[in-house]
DNA sequence: TATATTCTACTACGGATGTAGAAAAAACCA
DNA sequence: TGGTTTTTTCTACATCCGTAGTAGAATATA
C-alpha cells in the first residue's frame, strides 16, 4: 500500500474524521487544496480500489472510511524512505536528522525525552 | 526536485562513484537490479532533463555526474515525508520513529550517542 | 575491409496520477 | 410533481513512470 501525495492529503482529512462523504471531505482539505468535488470522488474511488478506504451507501450517498490507519501509512512511508535514501538503515536515518540542521533545539529537548520516557518503560519491563 | 523509488537507485549507485557511464552503472546497482541497458539510459536521460545529473561526452560515451548531492536529496526527501505524512512537524515523527517498534535497542543506544556528541559540540560553542 | 560489438538516439507502450467536465440518477423542496 | 440541488458514474486527457525494442553510428576486432 503506497500512497500518492496527494492521497495522502485526503487521507490526512479522512482520518481527522471519519465516516466522512465525500462533500465533507471538501471541508477537512487545508485550505489551500481547492480540488473540485469530482475530483475528490475519483481519488477515493482509486483508494477503494487500492483498499485503503471502504465505501459504503447511507441513503445512496457513499461515506467513506479508511481502512488503513494512519499509524500503518506511516510505518510504511517511514519504511520506505529508509529503503531508498538510507539503505533500509535506522541509523544512519537518525544520524542525519540529528546533524543535518533538521533539529531545533526544541526538537532536541522533546527526542531527548521521548528517549528517557522510553528508558523508564523499559525498566519497568524488566523489573 | 524530486525523485522517484527507481530513480533512487540510480542516484544511490552514481553517488558511489561518479562520473560513470551508463555500461558502469549497470555494475554499481544492486544485484537484484536487473534494468536493460537502455532503460538506464532513459532514466538517466530524465535525470539529465530534471537537473539531477549531467551529461558529459568523453570521446562519444556519455558519462554521468550528480548535480545534486545525496545530503540534498535526502533533505529533500524527508522534508517531503515530513510534510505529507507528519503535518510538516518534526516532533510527531522523532516520536513515530522512537515509540513505534522501529527502534531497536541497539538505534537507541546511538542515537542517545548522537545526542550526546551534539550537546557537546553546542557546548563548546557557547563557550 | 568485413564483421561484431557497443553506444546513442528515437520511439513505444501500458499503467498510474492529477485533474476535472458531462451526463445520468437520486434526493430535496416548493 | 416538477424544478433545483446533489451525487454518482463515465469519460477524458496530459503527464509521468517503468521498462525496453530498434535503427543507425562509431568503434573494435578478425
Amino acid at each position: 500500500m503506497k500512497l500518492t501525495d496527494s492521497e495522502w492529503q485526503l487521507m490526512n482529512a479522512l482520518w481527522k474524521k471519519y465516516p466522512s462523504t465525500a462533500r465533507e471531505l471538501t471541508e477537512l482539505l487545508p485550505q489551500d487544496v481547492n480540488w473540485a468535488y469530482t475530483t475528490i470522488k475519483t481519488m477515493l474511488t482509486r483508494l477503494e480500489a487500492k483498499g485503503a478506504v471502504s465505501e459504503r451507501k447511507r441513503a445512496n450517498t457513499s461515506v467513506y472510511t479508511p481502512l488503513i490507519s494512519q499509524q500503518k501509512a506511516r510505518r510504511n512511508a517511514v519504511g520506505s524512505l529508509l529503503n531508498k535514501a538510507f539503505d533500509g538503515a535506522m541509523e544512519p536515518m537518525l544520524h542525519f536528522l540529528v546533524k543535518d540542521r533538521k533539529l531545533s533545539e526544541k526538537d532536541r529537548k522533546a527526542l531527548i525525552e521521548i528517549l528517557q520516557e522510553e528508558d523508564k518503560k523499559k525498566e519497568k519491563e524488566n523489573d
